[in-house]
DNA sequence: TGCACGATGAAC
DNA sequence: TTCATCGTGCAC
């Protein structure tokens, strides 16, 4: 299993979005090393993408979006889930990969169909936010047996209020999948 | 200092 | 369709 490198995430955002279905997502913590296989993703393009959490510019809460590719930026949502992003592109892009859905491969228990019930199952919480994903405790990695995959694509999820930033595809998972959530 | 509102998920 | 639950951003 090789670890991804930073320059697989300095690159255009909807790219690493379509490359990181089949990852593997691997995060070590109390001894336990929990690896999903990423099967759903959206893509969040900066400053002028209105879904985007960086469209109200640099805050406390977007900082990690605006730094260096490679980090995680993980956030509270409806004050009871946490999400995880990829951050992506050059420091100052501020764009970011959302993780939506992964396939259980090793100790991983309980639901993955969503970007909620994703981190609750990999035990991703505020203390992983701004973490280096070249780190050994947290990073993306390549599987050793890759199998072969049909990417679909379509608007994101929950972003209705972006106007016309809704209707792009920005959406991508492996066609077929029952571990990608569905609505 | 207060308040409206989510990149959700589950129940009804 | 409704609700749980709280950090964030922005209005006073």
């Amino acid at each position: 299993m090789r670890k991804v490198l930073r320059s697989f995430y300095d690159r255009a955002t909807i790219e690493v979005a379509r490359d990181l279905l089949g990852k593997h997502l691997v995060h070590v913590s109390g001894g336990v090393e929990r690896i999903g296989r990423i099967v759903e993703v959206e893509a969040y393009l900066g400053e002028h993408d209105l879904a985007a959490h960086s469209s109200k510019g640099l805050t406390a809460r977007t900082k990690v979006m605006f730094g260096p590719p490679g980090h995680a930026y993980v956030y509270l949502i409806y004050g009871m889930y946490w999400c995880m992003n990829v951050v992506t592109e050059r420091e100052g892009h501020a764009s970011a990969v959302l993780l939506r859905a992964i396939e259980p491969v090793k100790n991983v228990e309980g639901r993955t169909q969503g970007p909620g019930l994703l981190c609750r199952a990999m035990h991703i919480d505020r203390i992983l936010n701004a973490h280096d994903l070249l780190s050994d405790d947290f990073y993306i990695a390549e599987p050793a047996d890759p199998e072969p995959l049909v990417i679909t694509k379509g608007p994101r999820i929950g972003v209705d209020y972006a106007g016309v930033w809704a209707k792009r595809h920005l959406r991508f998972y492996i066609k077929g999948n029952p571990f990608v959530s569905r609505r």
